[in-house]
DNA sequence: GATGAATGAGTCTTCATTCAT
DNA sequence: AATGAATGAAGACTCATTCAT
């Protein structure tokens, strides 16, 4: 492409106008930063450093660090919930011997990515930060419940699961990956004894199975 | 309550000797604090008024606000350790329905109490206080994990529990607990559907108990 | 100096952009504020008000309080240096009278202006900042006595000065020389006598001429 | 000596009553601590317990820090102002050849001993307490001129010493004096190079008293 | 007379935020 | 749009001084 006419009066810019996608990079410096410190001791400049501006830039952006943190939560969990959504969905047919697939492929992602410290991140700040509470128990986890609960009523239906309220069988199946997460982000750094993840996931979800089933079994006559 | 005769006399003096206590209560305001505000966003003023002395006072018992947390951490825990072992060795006898009443007795106990802001103090500011994720791995999750340990060894040579490895066990045992410690003080406060932790519980304890039974029973020949 | 119209305008900005001069604004301002109250008793904030900036200012110039020392001290002897220097480097020919009018020309430097508040400062801090010490003794005073030294050993060679330790003659040559540099900023301001250094430095360059060439005589043959 | 009847009444007190030595024990180890950190980083509690009390029986002897540190070197300065004297007077006679000999009794007793560190602390903080300065000049200086003076005076009827203002000669012999007292307790720990202060003092004799010898020698006709 | 627990004013230092350029 | 110099409020920590015991 020769330069035209016009290259006369506008000179190659210094820099390449990228005003779209700035913000989604910044966010991305930032929730890198925020996972590493926490909200309090992660630094604005930090976080403008990793993202290649200055300080100022920031505030083009976003009005406050406290904002900042909204938007970086929200983003990191909604580009997320896209990819669970596909996992749940992708499942269909009979859902009893699915639950344990569900968790062994759900598990780890939640385990062993940086959802991981995204979720240590939420507990730590969720009483400072109500809104991003809110944010996550409405977006986040309603959402995913809400899938799960579907597949769970399927089995019920067909006396694959004992008849038990979503919301806690939700609990039971989370609590263990979550767990999980959170060794392997906050013990595992400093313990000397070797920690598998997976292990643990694929045991929690042959238990699990196990017990609904047998939990079935006892409700039917 | 009305001020008597002898206040006019005598005005509140500015100090008491009191050095004894005063270690302790100190702890008990900046947990109190700590649980509220988070480490960072604690201020010594804070605790110090909580406690009823001045920002000073503190810094006669403890060297610095981190040194303070630390053994905020270490106090709450060691008097709850206490309590868990008797919790633990008080139980005798076969092994396999007393899993349910652990969970059940325990369970309540780490998810109810301010047991549940600790673990979530904890959680947070492990990254920013390997010492204090040290101390916790080693001196309350290492605790816990032998007492449970002997009791599971024991349904496991009786062939009441499949053999697993323990510290996997204990992390099925304590995910959903957390989960619904920390939902309690992370998620509950912000959400407007009812939330029933005991149910959580009890409904853990049953799945796991029957999950277990069933892997012990597949395990037999 | 009343206010022009343009001034109702145009109020005094927050802040100019002037990267360039101010460190060595700020190092002349705090100069003033260590000589006058001392290195513990300035506050950064005198300094930063001497400075015509804010705290905070000063702390993007210098990490921290006893690194703007340090660099004070060293901007204020380096950039005498070279004065001293070239007083030095332009007397040549014979020595011995020039001894004393070296003394005449440099004792006054010293001891009339706050070079003498500079050394006072220095003997004053120097145990608590053993990098001034050290750097106050190997770039200020290695540097003189290097250049008194070359000019005394002519003298000795010449046979106009006896055959003493370069380093013990620069004691003599500047002990006087101090005592009324501290004269002047000690004792002086509480003094109702009069006191004249420059009568003190100039019988002192006499005395000590006559001293040196006896002696040299005396070591003649 | 056996105990008496009135030892019933009055058992042994736990400690001896030693109201009259206490102070001036105070006041020797706030010596070496304000010689040790300087006045301001002095803390009152580092004093105390180099006197072995408590920081409140510090304040049953002196009103303030700052009293205290006044009273210091008052006792400080008055203690040794008595050996000068007594050093002063007992030589008589022809003062020409007695002045080296002044100056090298008197020289390393100021320069050796902690007489130096206490100049130099007389030094550091006279800017913040004039009233110290003033008490230094009047009571130190004025009697050490005063002395000093009346030898000279005979030198000069003798025609041994050449008619100069003896404050300006006093400067003259002290100045190489001080220089060498704070050359030991300022750089020369810091400086790896061997320093003589002996050699620095007998120099300073040898060429004080041939300059003044060779002075008075051009005065006369 | 002596103690030492308690106080609180005083200072350094940090960092989110602003705004002239 | 981007910069980065400057701001100033906020908070940890120190230590001279007080005073109940």
């Amino acid at each position: 492409m020769s330069r035209t006419k016009e290259d006369e009066a506008t000179p190659a810019p210094r820099w390449r106008r990228r005003k779209a996608e700035r913000p989604s990079e910044m966010l991305e410096a930032a929730l890198a930063v925020f996972i590493e410190k926490g909200f309090t001791a992660a630094r604005i400049e930090d976080i403008a450093r990793a993202a290649g501006v200055t300080k100022g830039t920031i505030y083009l952006y976003f009005p406050s660090k406290q904002a900042m943190f909204e938007a970086v939560i929200r983003q990191a969990m909604v580009s997320r919930l896209d990819e669970a959504r596909a996992l749940f969905e992708r499942h269909e047919g009979p859902v009893a011997p699915l639950l344990r697939r569900i968790i062994e492929d759900f598990g780890p992602r939640l385990a062993m990515t940086n959802l991981a410290a995204i979720a240590r991140l939420v507990i730590a700040e969720a009483g400072n930060f109500p809104e991003i509470a809110r944010f996550y128990r409405h977006e986040v986890i309603a959402r995913g419940e809400d899938l799960f609960g579907r597949i769970y009523a399927q089995g019920v239906a067909g006396g694959e699961f004992p008849d038990l309220p979503v919301d806690v069988v939700t609990k039971l199946v989370i609590g263990p990956v979550l767990i999980t997460a959170i060794w392997r982000t906050t013990f595992a750094p400093v313990d000397e004894r070797p920690f598998d993840p997976v292990a643990v996931i694929s045991t929690h979800a042959r238990v699990l199975t196990a017990g609904l089933r047998a939990l079935a079994e006892e409700e039917k006559p």
